[in-house]
DNA sequence: ATTTACTGTAACTATTATTGTTACAGTAAA
DNA sequence: TTTACTGTAACAATAATAGTTACAGTAAAT
């Protein structure tokens, strides 16, 4: 992993329903926020758009949810924006000549889907709405 | 993260206990069971005894586990051969006149703070033997 | 219809992390 | 005092991540 995708994934989605409806969200905006190019907005939202989080109504409008934040998970948010997400992974070069070798990297490798097993099921747990209702906005 | 240190790190270990005492291991013939560089496994192996995981008894005999296989966790693995692992990481360069902004990203740093503490009882959880004892070795 | 404002995406660059490799000083022990 | 190994510095190769420029495509406002 290693990547603020999931952080910019939750920032940009937060950030699209605190602003009041009235008010117009472009990725210029967006990535105002974050700090950073609005291109690395727009492949994000591309993806979130992609995986039914997100939408835009109209271009003057700009983006809004496409659904209510309570049913939003990170666990969501992750498998949009990140593609690649394995938590660790193992080398691949073992000697195949290394029975040892050999079958302690299965062992490994199941060891570590259990553990990536066990972070999307916090991950599932947790809503961007969870998230959004603990910062403070003034 | 991303890398494959943790799973080295257990490959070396495990290997180190699986091999008949009268044996003698060197980083050499543990390089070769990984398929990686004798200085790859060097360069682990001296971490593993800094962390008190692995120690030489003597150049003949070379490698053994300073600690019975019960009581290494992959906790302690994972300390020892990656100094830097946070699970996910934030975007740091946040509009610091975006209130909003500036909030989230602390909350997300907290809720990050969670799952990594959630992944690390479940690597304290598991041990060098745990994993040893569902290896095939024939 | 034409202009305007924006998105989506390709293509490239910059930066950094990870792993592999060479080289060699230091050390234990035969 | 030679031998066998380790620890570590230093550098190279590769790959992942993020930033940037550029532009075709599209919706909608004039």
């Amino acid at each position: 992993m290693i990547n603020t995708r999931l952080a910019i994934g939750i920032h940009i989605l937060a950030f699209v329903e605190c602003v009041p409806e009235k008010d117009s969200i472009n990725s210029e905006i967006v990535s105002e926020s974050i700090g950073t190019n609005a291109v690395v907005v727009r492949r994000m939202s591309s993806a979130l758009k992609k995986a039914g989080l997100l939408k835009s109504v109209s271009i003057k409008k700009g983006l809004m949810l496409a659904k209510k934040p309570e049913n939003i998970t990170l666990y969501e948010i992750l498998k949009a924006v990140d593609p690649s997400n394995d938590l660790f992974i193992v080398h691949q070069k073992v000697n195949p000549q290394c029975t040892y070798g050999h079958s302690i990297v299965k062992v490994i490798e199941n060891e570590f889907r259990f553990l990536q097993f066990e972070l999307e099921e916090n991950l599932k747990k947790k809503t961007l709405h969870d998230i959004m209702k603990k910062v403070v906005n003034n």
